[in-house]
DNA sequence: AACTGTTCCAACCGCTCACGG
DNA sequence: ACCGTGAGCGGTTGGAACAGT
């Protein structure tokens, strides 16, 4: 049995990419677009698995990729997707215009590993780690998010049920994020740019936007992700909530390609 | 300057998932 | 319902770049 190999590994090159090989993938797919990986490299008269190709469009030569170093917000905000996802790297990434989940993986392990457990946090639960070798290192961690306590789940929750929580959904309506007072997720600054210009999620958790929950007991109250992942009290998400948890909650939509630059 | 250890990231590998026949 | 195929995902690795001695 066994599968049959996804290329002819004979005939193939490995190992760093040359500008060349570059040039010609970039050029196909301009001329031709996305799609049937598997015959793209012959196509484009390259010598390498589709896998490969895929991957060094995907990770290097997309144009909308956004290059450079992760800034505060998007630390934060990797640190709470992976609380509520886990491992589930394309998922963040999806909520990461411009990055990559190969990006954010290498990042979580050589930067974020490290900034948690410096915070006295485990990165694999998110826990805070038994004392002795806790938070209080003090090198220069953030105090006040490192004290934030650990989400009540901090495991992945399924592959499925996260896909679910990030699934597509119809954007609400233009005129409901004219009055947020630029404390949303993806809110303005005080010059009217985007506070976070690339977190302009639409994660729908339960209902659909078109159809809001009318009278829900609070036990079955959807739950708002921003809330969920520790955006409250106007921090980035205009949720209202009390002590009873949200009321009310916001969906979040990844950008089309083509939304951002 | 030379050597060694560490860090970082691009790329690979193997597995699972999704879909069409 | 089952099977085969291709795409996508996550873990791991190789090696270049950098820092320290």
């Amino acid at each position: 049995m066994g599968r049959s190999p996804c290329c002819e590994k004979a005939h193939t090159n490995k190992g760093a990419w040359t500008k060349e090989e570059d040039q010609r993938l970039i050029a196909y797919i301009r001329a031709h677009g996305e799609g049937c990986w598997r015959s793209l490299p012959k196509a484009a008269g390259l010598l390498r698995c589709g896998k490969s190709c895929r991957l060094r469009w995907m990770n290097y030569l997309r144009p909308d990729l956004k290059r450079g170093n992760f800034t505060d917000d998007e630390d934060e905000l990797i640190i709470r997707l992976h609380g509520l996802l886990g491992n589930k790297w394309s998922l963040i990434a999806g909520q990461l215009p411009g990055r990559t989940d190969n990006e954010i993986k290498n990042y979580w392990n050589t930067h974020i590993k490290r900034k948690l457990l410096a915070r006295g946090i485990d990165p694999q639960t998110h826990r805070a780690l038994l004392s002795g070798n806790a938070a209080s290192s003090g090198d220069g961690a953030p105090s006040n998010k490192a004290t934030r306590p650990a989400p009540p789940h901090p495991t992945a929750v399924p592959a499925k049920a996260a896909a679910a929580i990030f699934a597509v959904t119809k954007p609400p309506p233009v005129a409901d994020s004219s009055d947020d007072g630029g404390r949303s997720s993806s809110g303005t600054t005080s010059t009217g740019e985007p506070r976070c210009p690339d977190l302009n999620l639409d994660l729908s958790v339960g209902p659909t936007p078109s159809s809001p929950p009318a009278e829900t007991p609070t036990s079955q109250r959807p739950v708002c992700l921003c809330y969920h992942l520790g955006f409250r009290g106007g921090e980035a998400c205009s949720c209202q909530a009390d002590s009873s948890g949200p009321y009310e909650f916001r969906y979040f939509r990844p950008l089309e390609r083509g939304q951002y630059t």
